[in-house]
Order: structure tokens, then C-alpha cells, then sequence
DNA sequence: CAGAATGTTCGACACTGTTGTACAAAAGGA
DNA sequence: TCCTTTTGTACAACAGTGTCGAACATTCTG
């Protein structure tokens, strides 16, 4: 059998630019490719063509929307289902509400939730979507995922960051930490910490997380929600295509 | 600039299989590209070989799951956001619950709906999965989508469909009158209407359709609810990429 | 089991894709 | 602002890759 060379480079370009979360210059990409500019220019070109690709007023290339995004409603749907044992026992462990999210352009959408039993709760309703740079299940994204901050950080509350270097900091403290938290950083009188869910191929899909008033969660028990929530095992994605 | 063929003929494929809602041959896809089978074999094989398509046992090549499926989350989440109103007016005129779903794989995914304010209501999470054969919202994507009759047809009321030949009718059915019913095929004591909603590229995106329980529905007002849901105006999604 | 249709392999030629260079257009620094 | 540096596109020419045609396998159909 021939492998065709210059399709097997388009393709390969293709998932260079869906790999990495932004834009990519022609440069980068022809030594990724081993290949001379002019030759990847005209990969390029040619995906541009067929509608596989963008190019932006920058000149950098990003791969076209429908490329899809990184996962596809199956998986989901198939996440949730796999995470929902660990919902049910987080809420059973902690007393409080936990949530699964994705990631959707820059917000994240609620797609299951576990309600707490106590009348003082947390709802954040499936379906929902809530901002990247205030929540826990976002800043999950930024830290773990490849979610970018986002172009406008606006304020909900006083605690909100919305300075792009300090919540840089966050993140990378999110990061070092192992799971994130928002202290009151969306709405007064509810902390959260969330932790991320990868795919069987290491890629972050969603964000796993508890929520609860402040009232109940002083700092301590912050921390054991974070060790808990990043402890807890997820069942791996049984692969059957 | 200088346009790669062989690039281009792959890229044409992978549309191609996508398009089709079942595994293609390879003599299909040679006459649609205009090539001889030896090189659409080829270019299968590379497809095949970067993981961008699968061949089953039947030698058929159907799209891998990595090229994402028909739609993305985005644009799932935008289609939720632009039918809203309708939901709500719909909710409004008939006092009857409204749902909106997405395909995925053998099942729809309720990703959004409006409350009856009705004491006696039809309550569908968002997040929940119905199946397709008796559901209105299913049928709308047998018959107006790309989706198959499911491989397996359960039995959930003594008026669901469970034989392949007349489900295929009815989906025919569907298809003439332009809306889709579930007359408590799913559950007893409740009727459903459903339309298909497509995206800018005319492909059916989501279903969209109004349930309520059959002591309030009776076949009159089921025809109505039909020709409402049907004429219901559906924002069209605005192009700002 | 024979015949038809579909898919894969093979060799060879021609045209496509790659290369290297040259030019154009931004970006960065003084 | 200018000059320098970096990045992207255009061009011509050769080599090598992709396409063709036919032969060989393989699976479907009656």
C-alpha cells in the first residue's frame, strides 16, 4: 500500500493546530513538519481552501470549527456517565452539591450535577454556563485543560480576579496544588474546588468539582474537599468503538 | 498559490464520509471524487492510517471519531441559546413543557426546556437520554436527521413501536407531515410533538417539541401543537466566526 | 459453485509536490 | 522614522510522488 505523502502532512498539520490551543505560525509548523515554508504554505493554503482552516489577520493558522472540537458529544455523554458514581459519592462523603462541567469556547457548561441533601445548597442547574476565570470547574480548565484566559475578566463579586497576571498566578498555583478552588470569586457565600477528568488519551475533557455556602466550608475543610476531590477515583473509559 | 490534489481529494473524502450518515465503499467514494479506485484506495488507506477514518469488517470506511461528529459543543451550546425563545414561547402559548435535544449516537440528549407553570407537567432533565424509536424528539431525527433506526427497539409502553418495518413507516409518516408524535409511546399518559431545527448549513442540529400529559392532549389539539411547533420561527444563527 | 462486483496490489509514466531562491510584508529596535 | 530582522508568499525547475491501467484477490449473489 502508498501512503500518500502530502495528505498524510495535511492531516498531520491538522491535528498540530488542533493540539495546540492557539494560533500557529507557518514557521512552526513547516519544522514540525520537516518540510521547507513554501511547501507548508501551500499544505496550508489548501486546507484554508477546503474550509479545514483559518487564517487570522495575524497570519497564524488555527484549525476550522468544524474540525469539532477536541471531544465530541459521545464523549460527553460518555464522561458524564462514567462520572457519575464519583458525583454521587463526593456527595454523599461531603454533604454538598458536585457538578461536571465542559468546556465551551471560553465559559464552562454544566452537563450533570448531584444535589446536596441540606436545605442551604448550592444550584448551579445542568445546562447552565458560568465564566472560566471566577469558578472552580474553569479555573480546572485553565490550569489542567488547555483553555486560554479569556480576553475579558469582569467582576462578580470583590473577591473576583480580574487581573490577567494575578490570575496567571492562580492558576499556576492551581496547577501546583492539584486541584482549583473559588472562594467566593463568582457569587458571595459559596466556595467551590474542582479537579479535572481526562480522556483515555490524557486530554482534559471536564471538570469534577463540590460546591458549598461558605458558612459550612471554612478553610480546613476547604482543603479536605480538595484532597478528596482530587483523591477520588473515576472508573477509566471502558474502550469499546 | 499552488493547491495540493492529492491533499485536497482526502480532505473532499473525509467530507464526504461525514456527510453520509452510514460507512461508505470504496467505489462511492472513487466516482464522487473522479478517480480511479486505485487511488481512492490509497487515499483511504492514508485516512485510515493517520487515524482519521476506520474501515469495519464489511471493508466499509466510515469517519473516525476524532473528526468530531456533525456538530461541536459550541455549536450545540449556541443552537440552545438561539432557540430559547422559541421554548419559551411555545411554553407560553400552550402551557405545555418544551424540550430541546441533540443526537447522540443511538440516543437524544435533553439539553434544554421550559417548564409547564401546570400543576400536572411532563419534566425531562436537561442531561437526561431518551431513546430514539419513541420519542418524538427521536423520530424528528429519524426522520429529518442523518440518524439510523436503532439496532435494538425496547418495549417501554404497550403503543411503542418495536417493529422495524412499521417504525420505518412511521418515520416516513414524520417526514410527510413535517413534525414528528410520540402518542405515549415512551410513557403512558403523555403525548409529544417535535420539529427539527437545522443549522446554517441546513443539517438538523437539535429537536425541538412540546409534551404534556394526553388528559390535556387530545388528537385535535395534538394536530395543533404539530402545526405550532412547526411554524415556530427559530432565530437563524448569525455568522460571526 | 459459478459469475459478478468490489477492493487491493503492482509497475510505469507524467504530472504534481517539493525544493531552493528570490521577493514582499510585517514586526522589532534604535 | 528608518533600518534590520523575521515571517510569509511567489516562482521556476527538477525529482519523486501520485495517478493510471490492468492484473490479482476477495467478497457478495443467485
Amino acid at each position: 500500500m502508498r501512503v500518500l505523502q502530502s495528505l498524510s502532512r495535511g492531516l498531520r498539520t491538522l491535528d498540530l493546530l488542533r493540539e495546540a490551543g492557539e494560533p500557529l505560525r507557518l514557521t512552526h509548523i513547516a519544522d514540525e513538519l520537516g518540510v521547507r515554508k513554501s511547501n507548508a504554505s501551500h499544505i496550508l493554503k489548501t486546507l484554508v481552501a477546503a474550509g479545514w482552516a483559518t487564517q487570522d489577520s495575524t497570519r497564524r493558522y488555527a484549525p476550522a470549527a468544524r474540525c469539532g472540537g477536541r471531544h465530541t458529544l459521545s464523549d460527553v455523554v460518555a464522561c458524564k456517565e462514567r462520572c457519575r458514581p464519583a458525583l454521587e459519592s463526593l456527595v454523599a462523603a461531603t454533604g454538598e452539591c458536585a457538578h461536571l462541567a465542559v468546556l465551551v469556547e471560553h465559559r464552562v457548561w454544566y452537563v450533570d450535577k448531584v444535589e446536596s441533601t441540606l436545605p442551604l445548597k448550592v444550584d448551579h442547574p445542568i445546562g447552565a454556563l458560568s465564566p472560566l476565570h471566577c469558578t472552580a470547574l474553569g479555573k480546572a480548565f485553565l490550569a489542567f485543560g488547555k483553555a486560554a484566559i479569556p480576553p475579558v475578566l469582569s467582576r462578580y463579586t470583590d473577591r473576583t480576579i480580574v487581573e490577567r497576571h494575578l490570575l496567571a498566578r492562580d492558576v499556576a498555583a492551581t496547577r501546583a496544588r492539584g486541584f482549583a478552588i473559588d472562594n467566593e470569586e463568582f457569587a458571595e457565600g459559596i466556595r467551590c474546588v474542582a479537579r479535572p477528568v481526562y480522556d483515555i488519551r490524557g486530554d482534559m475533557i471536564a471538570a469534577l468539582g463540590i460546591s458549598g455556602p461558605s458558612v459550612r466550608i471554612d478553610d480546613k475543610r476547604l482543603e479536605e474537599f480538595g484532597a478528596l476531590v482530587r483523591a477520588t477515583v473515576i472508573v477509566p473509559e471502558d474502550h469499546a468503538p
